[in-house]
DNA sequence: AAAATAAAAAATATCGATATTTTGTTGACG
DNA sequence: CGTCAACAAAATATCGATATTTTTTATTTT
Protein backbone atom coordinates (compact mmCIF):
# COMPACT_ATOMS: atom_id res chain seq x y z
CA UNK A 1 0.00 0.00 0.00
CA UNK A 2 3.02 2.20 0.87
CA UNK A 3 6.04 3.10 -0.47
CA UNK A 4 8.50 4.76 1.73
CA UNK A 5 9.89 7.86 0.02
CA UNK A 6 13.41 7.18 -0.66
CA UNK A 7 12.49 4.45 -3.27
CA UNK A 8 14.14 1.38 -0.77
CA UNK A 9 10.96 -0.43 -1.03
CA UNK A 10 11.01 -2.89 2.17
CA UNK A 11 9.68 -5.97 0.19
CA UNK A 12 9.38 -8.87 2.12
CA UNK A 13 7.79 -11.41 -0.62
CA UNK A 14 7.93 -11.46 -4.38
CA UNK A 15 4.17 -10.20 -4.49
CA UNK A 16 5.37 -7.57 -2.69
CA UNK A 17 7.92 -6.05 -5.00
CA UNK A 18 6.36 -6.90 -7.98
CA UNK A 19 3.14 -5.02 -6.95
CA UNK A 20 5.50 -2.15 -5.70
CA UNK A 21 7.25 -2.27 -9.17
CA UNK A 22 4.74 -2.61 -11.35
CA UNK A 23 2.98 0.03 -9.57
CA UNK A 24 5.75 2.44 -10.00
CA UNK A 25 5.37 1.82 -13.98
CA UNK A 26 2.19 2.15 -13.88
CA UNK A 27 2.40 5.57 -12.45
CA UNK A 28 5.71 6.34 -14.64
CA UNK A 29 3.29 5.88 -17.72
CA UNK A 30 5.28 2.76 -19.13
CA UNK A 31 2.27 1.43 -19.35
CA UNK A 32 -0.79 3.27 -21.56
CA UNK A 33 -3.75 3.69 -19.93
CA UNK A 34 -6.64 0.94 -21.07
CA UNK A 35 -3.84 -1.11 -22.44
CA UNK A 36 -4.51 -4.62 -21.59
CA UNK A 37 -2.06 -6.45 -18.76
CA UNK A 38 -1.39 -9.91 -19.65
CA UNK A 39 -0.60 -12.19 -17.18
CA UNK A 40 2.23 -14.11 -19.33
CA UNK A 41 4.04 -11.24 -20.58
CA UNK A 42 4.12 -9.64 -17.18
CA UNK A 43 5.15 -13.40 -15.39
CA UNK A 44 8.28 -13.79 -17.70
CA UNK A 45 9.16 -10.00 -17.23
CA UNK A 46 9.43 -10.15 -13.59
CA UNK A 47 10.43 -13.88 -13.13
CA UNK A 48 7.49 -14.90 -11.28
CA UNK A 49 4.95 -17.47 -11.78
CA UNK A 50 1.41 -16.57 -13.31
CA UNK A 51 0.10 -16.83 -9.63
CA UNK A 52 1.74 -14.66 -7.56
CA UNK A 53 1.72 -12.12 -10.69
CA UNK A 54 -1.91 -12.11 -10.78
CA UNK A 55 -2.01 -11.80 -6.66
CA UNK A 56 0.22 -8.56 -7.27
CA UNK A 57 -2.49 -7.45 -10.09
CA UNK A 58 -4.79 -7.91 -7.67
CA UNK A 59 -3.41 -5.80 -5.43
CA UNK A 60 -2.89 -2.85 -7.89
CA UNK A 61 -7.16 -2.87 -8.01
CA UNK A 62 -6.73 -1.27 -4.33
CA UNK A 63 -5.43 1.44 -5.64
CA UNK A 64 -7.37 1.71 -8.71
CA UNK A 65 -4.57 2.07 -10.63
CA UNK A 66 -5.83 -1.34 -12.60
CA UNK A 67 -9.41 -2.89 -13.59
CA UNK A 68 -10.23 -6.47 -14.06
CA UNK A 69 -12.91 -7.84 -15.46
CA UNK A 70 -14.97 -11.32 -14.88
CA UNK A 71 -13.07 -13.79 -17.63
CA UNK A 72 -11.06 -11.21 -19.44
CA UNK A 73 -7.75 -10.34 -17.37
CA UNK A 74 -6.40 -6.96 -16.40
CA UNK A 75 -6.21 -3.51 -17.33
CA UNK A 76 -4.45 -0.86 -16.58
CA UNK A 77 -7.13 1.60 -15.65
CA UNK A 78 -8.20 3.84 -17.90
CA UNK A 79 -8.38 7.86 -18.40
CA UNK A 80 -10.97 10.02 -19.11
CA UNK A 81 -11.80 13.96 -19.11
CA UNK A 82 -15.10 13.26 -17.13
CA UNK A 83 -12.61 11.11 -14.28
CA UNK A 84 -9.95 13.77 -14.44
CA UNK A 85 -13.08 16.20 -13.42
CA UNK A 86 -14.57 14.01 -11.25
CA UNK A 87 -11.02 13.59 -8.86
CA UNK A 88 -10.39 17.46 -9.42
CA UNK A 89 -13.75 18.36 -7.63
CA UNK A 90 -12.74 15.11 -5.11
CA UNK A 91 -9.09 16.62 -4.49
CA UNK A 92 -10.61 19.95 -3.85
CA UNK A 93 -12.64 18.54 -1.40
CA UNK A 94 -10.20 16.51 0.83
CA UNK A 95 -6.70 18.42 -0.25
CA UNK A 96 -8.64 21.51 1.72
CA UNK A 97 -10.67 19.58 4.52
CA UNK A 98 -6.62 17.97 5.47
CA UNK A 99 -5.29 21.09 5.17
CA UNK A 100 -7.51 22.88 7.68
CA UNK A 101 -7.29 19.56 10.05
CA UNK A 102 -3.93 20.16 10.05
CA UNK A 103 -3.81 24.15 10.34
CA UNK A 104 -5.92 23.20 13.56
CA UNK A 105 -4.12 20.95 15.48
CA UNK A 106 -0.23 21.31 13.90
CA UNK A 107 2.15 22.25 16.34
CA UNK A 108 5.83 24.25 15.89
CA UNK A 109 6.91 21.51 14.29
CA UNK A 110 4.79 21.30 11.46
CA UNK A 111 5.31 24.86 11.47
CA UNK A 112 9.01 23.79 10.56
CA UNK A 113 8.38 21.42 8.11
CA UNK A 114 6.04 23.13 6.39
CA UNK A 115 8.57 26.11 6.31
CA UNK A 116 11.25 24.18 5.11
CA UNK A 117 9.76 21.89 2.58
CA UNK A 118 8.66 25.61 1.08
CA UNK A 119 12.45 26.61 1.07
CA UNK A 120 13.67 23.13 -1.21
CA UNK A 121 10.69 23.84 -3.27
CA UNK A 122 11.44 27.11 -3.67
CA UNK A 123 15.34 26.87 -4.22
CA UNK A 124 14.60 24.35 -7.33
CA UNK A 125 12.21 26.54 -8.54
CA UNK A 126 14.99 29.69 -8.73
CA UNK A 127 17.59 26.78 -10.35
CA UNK A 128 15.00 26.16 -12.65
CA UNK A 129 14.27 30.05 -13.86
CA UNK A 130 17.32 29.84 -14.98
CA UNK A 131 17.94 27.31 -17.12
CA UNK A 132 15.68 27.08 -20.05
CA UNK A 133 14.75 24.00 -19.64
CA UNK A 134 11.25 22.53 -19.36
CA UNK A 135 12.22 19.48 -17.74
CA UNK A 136 12.01 19.26 -13.96
CA UNK A 137 13.36 16.44 -12.68
CA UNK A 138 13.42 16.68 -8.94
CA UNK A 139 10.56 19.75 -8.74
CA UNK A 140 7.75 17.24 -8.76
CA UNK A 141 9.04 15.60 -6.11
CA UNK A 142 9.80 18.95 -4.17
CA UNK A 143 6.30 19.88 -4.44
CA UNK A 144 4.66 16.85 -3.65
CA UNK A 145 7.15 16.69 -0.46
CA UNK A 146 5.83 20.50 0.08
CA UNK A 147 1.99 19.53 -0.31
CA UNK A 148 2.42 16.33 2.00
CA UNK A 149 4.22 18.45 4.60
CA UNK A 150 1.17 21.15 4.74
CA UNK A 151 -1.05 18.19 5.68
CA UNK A 152 1.17 15.96 7.66
CA UNK A 153 -0.83 17.68 11.08
CA UNK A 154 -4.09 15.77 10.03
CA UNK A 155 -4.52 12.54 11.92
CA UNK A 156 -7.08 11.48 9.67
CA UNK A 157 -6.29 8.28 8.32
CA UNK A 158 -8.90 7.55 6.08
CA UNK A 159 -8.78 11.12 4.37
CA UNK A 160 -5.24 10.70 3.97
CA UNK A 161 -5.79 7.34 2.27
CA UNK A 162 -8.27 8.90 -0.06
CA UNK A 163 -6.12 11.87 -0.40
CA UNK A 164 -3.55 9.95 -1.59
CA UNK A 165 -5.23 7.26 -3.76
CA UNK A 166 -6.31 10.55 -6.00
CA UNK A 167 -3.22 12.31 -5.99
CA UNK A 168 -1.56 9.15 -7.64
CA UNK A 169 -4.33 9.15 -10.30
CA UNK A 170 -3.95 12.86 -10.74
CA UNK A 171 -0.53 12.53 -11.35
CA UNK A 172 -1.26 9.85 -14.24
CA UNK A 173 -3.30 12.88 -15.95
CA UNK A 174 -0.42 15.37 -15.26
CA UNK A 175 1.62 12.78 -17.51
CA UNK A 176 -0.32 12.22 -20.29
CA UNK A 177 -0.96 15.96 -20.48
CA UNK A 178 3.22 16.68 -20.39
CA UNK A 179 2.90 19.74 -17.96
CA UNK A 180 5.49 21.97 -18.56
CA UNK A 181 7.12 23.84 -15.94
CA UNK A 182 6.94 27.14 -17.48
CA UNK A 183 3.97 28.09 -15.56
CA UNK A 184 6.15 27.63 -12.41
CA UNK A 185 6.49 31.68 -11.99
CA UNK A 186 2.99 32.18 -10.82
CA UNK A 187 3.16 28.28 -8.92
CA UNK A 188 5.34 29.80 -6.68
CA UNK A 189 3.20 33.23 -5.71
CA UNK A 190 0.22 30.55 -4.61
CA UNK A 191 2.60 28.13 -2.68
CA UNK A 192 3.65 31.70 -1.20
CA UNK A 193 0.56 32.68 -0.44
CA UNK A 194 -0.43 29.05 0.97
CA UNK A 195 2.44 28.52 3.34
CA UNK A 196 1.99 31.92 4.82
CA UNK A 197 -1.81 31.55 5.30
CA UNK A 198 -0.67 28.30 6.93
CA UNK A 199 1.22 29.81 9.45
CA UNK A 200 -1.22 31.90 10.04
CA UNK A 201 -3.31 29.58 11.41
CA UNK A 202 -5.68 31.13 8.55
CA UNK A 203 -7.94 27.75 7.48
CA UNK A 204 -10.00 29.55 5.27
CA UNK A 205 -7.63 31.40 3.63
CA UNK A 206 -5.42 28.59 3.09
CA UNK A 207 -8.41 26.50 2.26
CA UNK A 208 -9.45 28.99 -0.33
CA UNK A 209 -5.85 28.97 -1.89
CA UNK A 210 -5.81 25.78 -2.15
CA UNK A 211 -8.75 25.13 -4.04
CA UNK A 212 -7.98 27.94 -6.43
CA UNK A 213 -4.64 26.12 -6.73
CA UNK A 214 -5.96 23.25 -8.33
CA UNK A 215 -8.76 24.52 -9.89
CA UNK A 216 -6.12 26.68 -11.96
CA UNK A 217 -4.83 23.99 -13.23
CA UNK A 218 -8.02 21.62 -14.40
CA UNK A 219 -8.88 23.53 -17.65
CA UNK A 220 -5.51 23.89 -18.93
CA UNK A 221 -5.16 20.11 -18.06
CA UNK A 222 -8.55 19.07 -19.11
CA UNK A 223 -7.99 20.45 -22.84
CA UNK A 224 -5.16 18.16 -23.37
CA UNK A 225 -6.82 15.49 -21.87
CA UNK A 226 -9.46 15.57 -24.79
CA UNK A 227 -6.53 16.05 -27.17
CA UNK A 228 -4.96 12.49 -26.39
CA UNK A 229 -8.15 11.01 -25.96
CA UNK A 230 -8.68 11.46 -29.78
CA UNK A 231 -5.71 9.79 -31.21
CA UNK A 232 -6.51 6.52 -28.69
CA UNK B 1 -16.48 -3.89 -6.01
CA UNK B 2 -20.00 -3.80 -6.03
CA UNK B 3 -23.06 -6.13 -4.81
CA UNK B 4 -26.33 -5.68 -6.28
CA UNK B 5 -29.47 -5.71 -3.53
CA UNK B 6 -30.78 -8.63 -4.54
CA UNK B 7 -27.62 -10.85 -3.40
CA UNK B 8 -27.74 -12.67 -6.53
CA UNK B 9 -24.02 -11.72 -7.63
CA UNK B 10 -23.60 -12.43 -10.89
CA UNK B 11 -20.40 -14.06 -11.07
CA UNK B 12 -18.16 -14.97 -13.50
CA UNK B 13 -15.62 -16.74 -12.15
CA UNK B 14 -14.74 -18.71 -8.98
CA UNK B 15 -12.31 -16.13 -7.28
CA UNK B 16 -15.58 -13.31 -7.75
CA UNK B 17 -17.96 -15.27 -6.31
CA UNK B 18 -15.83 -16.54 -3.23
CA UNK B 19 -14.76 -12.71 -3.39
CA UNK B 20 -18.49 -11.88 -3.20
CA UNK B 21 -19.44 -14.68 -0.48
CA UNK B 22 -16.33 -13.95 1.82
CA UNK B 23 -17.17 -10.04 1.81
CA UNK B 24 -20.97 -10.70 2.77
CA UNK B 25 -19.71 -12.86 5.27
CA UNK B 26 -17.11 -10.22 6.95
CA UNK B 27 -19.68 -8.05 7.31
CA UNK B 28 -22.27 -10.32 8.97
CA UNK B 29 -19.69 -10.72 11.34
CA UNK B 30 -19.20 -14.17 10.74
CA UNK B 31 -15.23 -13.86 11.43
CA UNK B 32 -14.23 -11.26 13.76
CA UNK B 33 -12.35 -7.96 13.31
CA UNK B 34 -8.70 -8.81 13.23
CA UNK B 35 -9.26 -12.31 13.26
CA UNK B 36 -6.44 -14.72 11.28
CA UNK B 37 -7.83 -15.83 8.00
CA UNK B 38 -5.85 -18.91 7.15
CA UNK B 39 -5.90 -19.86 3.47
CA UNK B 40 -6.20 -23.30 4.57
CA UNK B 41 -9.11 -23.03 6.26
CA UNK B 42 -10.82 -20.98 3.80
CA UNK B 43 -9.54 -22.89 0.98
CA UNK B 44 -11.13 -26.01 1.90
CA UNK B 45 -13.89 -24.31 3.36
CA UNK B 46 -15.04 -22.73 -0.14
CA UNK B 47 -13.75 -25.92 -2.18
CA UNK B 48 -11.15 -24.03 -3.91
CA UNK B 49 -7.02 -23.90 -4.31
CA UNK B 50 -5.03 -22.06 -2.74
CA UNK B 51 -4.37 -19.91 -5.24
CA UNK B 52 -7.76 -18.58 -5.89
CA UNK B 53 -8.41 -18.05 -2.44
CA UNK B 54 -5.60 -15.64 -2.09
CA UNK B 55 -6.57 -13.88 -5.02
CA UNK B 56 -10.38 -13.48 -3.47
CA UNK B 57 -8.10 -12.27 -0.30
CA UNK B 58 -6.31 -10.15 -2.33
CA UNK B 59 -9.06 -8.25 -3.44
CA UNK B 60 -10.68 -8.05 -0.61
CA UNK B 61 -7.86 -5.26 0.41
CA UNK B 62 -9.80 -3.29 -2.14
CA UNK B 63 -12.39 -2.38 0.02
CA UNK B 64 -10.34 -2.42 3.38
CA UNK B 65 -11.97 -5.34 4.93
CA UNK B 66 -8.76 -7.13 5.05
CA UNK B 67 -5.33 -6.58 5.66
CA UNK B 68 -2.21 -8.53 4.57
CA UNK B 69 1.29 -7.85 6.34
CA UNK B 70 4.90 -9.21 4.82
CA UNK B 71 4.86 -12.81 5.50
CA UNK B 72 2.10 -13.52 7.96
CA UNK B 73 -0.95 -13.42 6.14
CA UNK B 74 -4.71 -12.41 5.59
CA UNK B 75 -6.32 -11.10 8.58
CA UNK B 76 -10.38 -9.58 8.84
CA UNK B 77 -9.70 -5.24 9.18
CA UNK B 78 -9.37 -4.40 13.00
CA UNK B 79 -12.19 -2.30 14.43
CA UNK B 80 -11.14 0.39 16.69
CA UNK B 81 -12.72 3.88 18.29
CA UNK B 82 -10.52 5.76 17.07
CA UNK B 83 -11.01 4.15 13.48
CA UNK B 84 -14.52 4.59 14.10
CA UNK B 85 -14.57 8.43 15.18
CA UNK B 86 -12.70 9.08 12.23
CA UNK B 87 -15.17 7.07 9.67
CA UNK B 88 -17.61 8.94 11.24
CA UNK B 89 -16.18 12.11 10.52
CA UNK B 90 -15.24 11.36 6.61
CA UNK B 91 -18.71 10.16 6.23
CA UNK B 92 -20.33 13.63 7.31
CA UNK B 93 -17.87 15.27 4.70
CA UNK B 94 -18.83 13.19 2.15
CA UNK B 95 -22.27 11.94 2.88
CA UNK B 96 -23.58 15.61 2.67
CA UNK B 97 -21.61 16.86 -0.08
CA UNK B 98 -23.20 13.66 -2.20
CA UNK B 99 -26.23 15.06 -0.90
CA UNK B 100 -25.66 18.71 -1.93
CA UNK B 101 -24.36 17.36 -5.40
CA UNK B 102 -27.72 15.42 -5.90
CA UNK B 103 -29.91 17.94 -4.68
CA UNK B 104 -28.56 20.71 -7.22
CA UNK B 105 -28.45 18.24 -9.70
CA UNK B 106 -31.55 15.92 -9.21
CA UNK B 107 -35.01 15.33 -11.83
CA UNK B 108 -38.21 14.70 -10.90
CA UNK B 109 -37.49 11.09 -11.42
CA UNK B 110 -34.89 11.38 -8.27
CA UNK B 111 -37.27 13.17 -6.16
CA UNK B 112 -39.70 10.41 -6.94
CA UNK B 113 -37.21 7.90 -5.64
CA UNK B 114 -36.75 9.73 -2.87
CA UNK B 115 -40.08 9.74 -1.91
CA UNK B 116 -40.75 5.85 -2.43
CA UNK B 117 -38.03 5.38 -0.65
CA UNK B 118 -39.33 6.82 2.69
CA UNK B 119 -42.56 5.67 2.20
CA UNK B 120 -40.82 2.48 2.21
CA UNK B 121 -38.96 3.17 5.03
CA UNK B 122 -41.69 4.83 7.14
CA UNK B 123 -44.07 1.86 6.59
CA UNK B 124 -41.85 -0.89 7.88
CA UNK B 125 -40.71 1.33 10.94
CA UNK B 126 -44.53 1.83 11.63
CA UNK B 127 -44.76 -2.25 11.66
CA UNK B 128 -41.71 -1.98 14.33
CA UNK B 129 -43.47 0.05 16.26
CA UNK B 130 -46.60 -1.97 17.01
CA UNK B 131 -44.61 -4.84 18.23
CA UNK B 132 -41.90 -4.95 20.61
CA UNK B 133 -39.44 -6.71 18.57
CA UNK B 134 -36.06 -5.22 18.66
CA UNK B 135 -34.62 -7.19 15.73
CA UNK B 136 -35.13 -5.36 12.63
CA UNK B 137 -34.73 -7.58 9.75
CA UNK B 138 -35.61 -5.35 6.93
CA UNK B 139 -34.87 -1.84 8.26
CA UNK B 140 -31.31 -1.91 7.96
CA UNK B 141 -31.47 -2.52 4.25
CA UNK B 142 -34.77 0.10 3.66
CA UNK B 143 -32.66 2.47 5.95
CA UNK B 144 -29.97 2.05 3.46
CA UNK B 145 -32.14 1.96 0.02
CA UNK B 146 -33.38 5.28 1.19
CA UNK B 147 -29.66 7.00 2.09
CA UNK B 148 -29.17 5.51 -1.23
CA UNK B 149 -31.92 7.27 -2.92
CA UNK B 150 -30.95 10.07 -1.21
CA UNK B 151 -27.34 10.84 -2.90
CA UNK B 152 -28.24 8.69 -6.11
CA UNK B 153 -28.11 11.79 -8.33
CA UNK B 154 -24.68 12.56 -7.60
CA UNK B 155 -22.50 11.29 -10.83
CA UNK B 156 -18.87 12.00 -9.26
CA UNK B 157 -18.21 7.82 -8.55
CA UNK B 158 -14.87 8.79 -6.78
CA UNK B 159 -17.43 10.51 -4.32
CA UNK B 160 -20.00 7.81 -4.40
CA UNK B 161 -16.98 5.17 -4.28
CA UNK B 162 -15.44 6.42 -1.13
CA UNK B 163 -19.07 7.22 0.41
CA UNK B 164 -19.39 3.59 -0.11
CA UNK B 165 -16.66 2.58 1.21
CA UNK B 166 -16.85 3.97 4.62
CA UNK B 167 -20.80 3.07 4.75
CA UNK B 168 -19.55 -0.53 4.65
CA UNK B 169 -16.93 -0.14 7.24
CA UNK B 170 -19.75 1.66 9.53
CA UNK B 171 -22.13 -0.66 9.49
CA UNK B 172 -19.39 -3.32 10.96
CA UNK B 173 -19.30 -0.79 13.93
CA UNK B 174 -22.96 -0.81 13.95
CA UNK B 175 -23.34 -4.82 14.08
CA UNK B 176 -20.43 -5.30 16.88
CA UNK B 177 -22.32 -2.39 18.98
CA UNK B 178 -25.66 -4.37 18.64
CA UNK B 179 -27.63 -0.89 17.94
CA UNK B 180 -31.35 -1.88 18.78
CA UNK B 181 -34.35 0.36 16.92
CA UNK B 182 -35.62 1.32 20.12
CA UNK B 183 -34.35 4.95 18.76
CA UNK B 184 -36.01 4.51 15.49
CA UNK B 185 -38.85 6.79 16.48
CA UNK B 186 -36.38 9.99 16.76
CA UNK B 187 -34.84 8.92 13.35
CA UNK B 188 -37.58 8.55 11.97
CA UNK B 189 -38.46 12.15 12.57
CA UNK B 190 -35.00 13.25 11.04
CA UNK B 191 -35.65 11.38 8.28
CA UNK B 192 -38.65 13.25 7.47
CA UNK B 193 -36.87 16.41 7.64
CA UNK B 194 -34.11 15.54 5.67
CA UNK B 195 -36.36 14.34 2.91
CA UNK B 196 -38.47 17.46 2.66
CA UNK B 197 -35.37 19.77 3.17
CA UNK B 198 -34.04 17.37 -0.17
CA UNK B 199 -37.34 17.94 -2.08
CA UNK B 200 -37.34 22.21 -1.53
CA UNK B 201 -33.72 21.86 -2.97
CA UNK B 202 -32.54 23.21 0.32
CA UNK B 203 -29.26 21.90 0.24
CA UNK B 204 -27.52 23.43 3.17
CA UNK B 205 -30.07 22.32 5.46
CA UNK B 206 -30.50 19.20 4.24
CA UNK B 207 -26.51 19.10 4.40
CA UNK B 208 -26.84 19.88 7.94
CA UNK B 209 -29.36 17.70 8.19
CA UNK B 210 -27.69 14.55 7.68
CA UNK B 211 -24.49 15.68 9.39
CA UNK B 212 -26.15 15.87 12.82
CA UNK B 213 -28.12 12.07 11.79
CA UNK B 214 -24.67 10.55 11.51
CA UNK B 215 -23.24 13.13 14.31
CA UNK B 216 -26.24 11.60 16.76
CA UNK B 217 -25.46 7.96 16.28
CA UNK B 218 -21.32 8.11 16.71
CA UNK B 219 -21.15 8.59 20.56
CA UNK B 220 -23.52 6.26 22.22
CA UNK B 221 -22.11 3.43 19.13
CA UNK B 222 -18.73 4.81 20.51
CA UNK B 223 -18.97 4.08 23.85
CA UNK B 224 -19.71 0.65 22.97
CA UNK B 225 -17.22 -0.21 21.12
CA UNK B 226 -15.06 0.82 23.78
CA UNK B 227 -16.70 -1.93 25.98
CA UNK B 228 -16.63 -4.14 22.66
CA UNK B 229 -12.48 -3.14 22.39
CA UNK B 230 -11.64 -4.30 26.39
CA UNK B 231 -12.70 -8.33 25.72
CA UNK B 232 -10.89 -8.65 23.00
C1' DA C 1 11.93 -20.74 37.42
C1' DA C 2 13.09 -17.42 33.53
C1' DA C 3 15.55 -16.88 29.38
C1' DA C 4 17.66 -18.68 25.51
C1' DT C 5 17.97 -22.31 22.07
C1' DA C 6 16.74 -26.14 19.12
C1' DA C 7 13.44 -29.08 16.93
C1' DA C 8 8.71 -29.83 15.17
C1' DA C 9 4.49 -28.20 13.34
C1' DA C 10 1.77 -25.00 10.96
C1' DA C 11 1.04 -21.57 7.74
C1' DT C 12 2.60 -18.67 3.96
C1' DA C 13 4.38 -17.78 -0.47
C1' DT C 14 5.70 -19.55 -4.79
C1' DC C 15 5.78 -22.54 -8.65
C1' DG C 16 4.49 -24.79 -13.12
C1' DA C 17 0.92 -27.48 -15.31
C1' DT C 18 -3.99 -28.03 -16.89
C1' DA C 19 -8.77 -26.88 -17.93
C1' DT C 20 -11.80 -23.32 -19.56
C1' DT C 21 -13.02 -19.20 -21.86
C1' DT C 22 -12.23 -15.58 -24.99
C1' DT C 23 -10.32 -13.87 -29.16
C1' DG C 24 -8.97 -14.22 -33.88
C1' DT C 25 -9.21 -16.53 -38.45
C1' DT C 26 -10.86 -18.92 -42.20
C1' DG C 27 -14.32 -20.55 -45.10
C1' DA C 28 -19.25 -21.46 -46.13
C1' DC C 29 -23.65 -19.52 -46.92
C1' DG C 30 -27.25 -16.20 -47.77
C1' DC D 1 -20.16 -8.31 -49.84
C1' DG D 2 -21.27 -9.03 -45.36
C1' DT D 3 -22.82 -12.26 -41.78
C1' DC D 4 -22.45 -16.40 -39.53
C1' DA D 5 -20.24 -20.77 -38.02
C1' DA D 6 -16.53 -23.76 -37.11
C1' DC D 7 -12.15 -24.08 -36.03
C1' DA D 8 -7.45 -22.63 -34.21
C1' DA D 9 -4.76 -19.81 -31.25
C1' DA D 10 -4.18 -17.08 -27.28
C1' DA D 11 -5.18 -15.78 -22.78
C1' DT D 12 -7.50 -16.51 -18.43
C1' DA D 13 -8.71 -18.96 -14.39
C1' DT D 14 -7.91 -22.80 -11.55
C1' DC D 15 -5.49 -26.52 -9.52
C1' DG D 16 -2.34 -29.17 -6.37
C1' DA D 17 2.41 -29.67 -5.04
C1' DT D 18 6.78 -27.69 -3.08
C1' DA D 19 9.93 -24.46 -0.86
C1' DT D 20 10.24 -20.86 2.85
C1' DT D 21 9.04 -18.60 6.71
C1' DT D 22 6.70 -18.08 11.01
C1' DT D 23 4.78 -19.99 15.12
C1' DT D 24 4.64 -23.44 18.57
C1' DT D 25 6.62 -26.85 21.48
C1' DA D 26 10.26 -29.05 23.83
C1' DT D 27 14.87 -28.82 25.74
C1' DT D 28 18.80 -26.88 27.64
C1' DT D 29 21.38 -23.23 30.16
C1' DT D 30 22.16 -19.44 33.65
Amino acid sequence: MSDNASGTTTAKTMIESVYAELREEILAGKYPPASKLKVEQLRSAYNVSSSTMREALSRLVSDTLVTTEGQRGFRVAPLSVRDFRQIAEMRKLLESRALRESIEQGDEEWEACVVAAFYRLSRIEEALAQTAEKVAPDWDARNQAFHNALISACDNDWLLRFRDILHHQSSRYLRIALVDTSSVRDVHAEHEAITKAALARDADKACHLIEMHITRTVDVIAAKVVAWEADD
